[in-house]
Order: C-alpha cells, then sequence, then structure tokens
DNA sequence: ACCATGACGCACA
DNA sequence: ATGTGCGCCATGG
C-alpha cells in the first residue's frame, strides 16, 4: 500500500550514512503542504521496518534528535556511531549534516 | 464522518 | 536564548 508512510520509508533509505534529515525536509519533498512532518512523524513512529528503514537519522528541524520509538538515547548512540557528534540531544554541525533530497546547489 | 493521538514546527512572551 | 501554547497533517478506532 503506497500511502504515505510508505513514501517516508523510502526516503529515509535514502539518508546516507553519518547524515540526517529532518521531518520537515521528508514532508516538503514528499508534498510541501504545511505541516505534512507531522504526519511524518507518525509514519516513522509506526516504523514497520525498524533494522531496515534508518529512521534514526531523521532528526528535528532545530537541529535536535527528536524522538525515537526505542528511546531517544538509543537514538543518539546509533547517530554517534554512524559518526554524527551529539552533544546534549542536540547534533553538533547540525547544518552540516542534515542531507537535502533536493540536493540544493 | 468525527474524535483522538503523535518520533514536529513555529510564533509569542 | 529558554519555555509554553497552538496548529496542522495522516492514520486508526
Amino acid at each position: 500500500m503506497r500511502s504515505f508512510a510508505d513514501k517516508v520509508y523510502s526516503l529515509c533509505r535514502k539518508i546516507p550514512k553519518g547524515k540526517v534529515t529532518t521531518y520537515k525536509e521528508i514532508g516538503k519533498k514528499l508534498g510541501g503542504r504545511g505541516q505534512i512532518y507531522r504526519a511524518v512523524g507518525v509514519a516513522l513512529n509506526k516504523n514497520p521496518y525498524s533494522p531496515k528503514v534508518p529512521c534514526h537519522r531523521v532528526v528535528l528541524s532545530n537541529g535536535k534528535v527528536g524522538g525515537f520509538a526505542k528511546g531517544s538515547k538509543k537514538k543518539i548512540a546509533l547517530l554517534k556511531k554512524e559518526g554524527v557528534n551529539i552533544k546534549d540531544g542536540k547534533i553538533i554541525d547540525f547544518k552540516k549534516r542534515v542531507f537535502r533530497f533536493v540536493t540544493k546547489k
């Protein structure tokens, strides 16, 4: 069922290792409507593909890791393993670590 | 069709 | 810069 959530999973899989993306970017890439990122969070939360989809690479737009079904701590640990430095739940050099699907210039 | 929920984001104080 | 409140979208019951 190619529902909204399904698209979200697909995009998450495209996130390169060591990088992160935001719910907003995903939503924007999908539809670009107002608060779609809300539904994005819901979709990932259901995330039936825990290991297949690197949902832990999806963080808040303000640079915070946000939440995680298994616990934000776990999420942080995973990101750190990927090479993303996190400080008190906040991503360091977040701006540089964010991966944009639009691949802006 | 309506109400409630949720891994968010932004405006405002 | 920090904390609180409100709003919107998709999904499920």
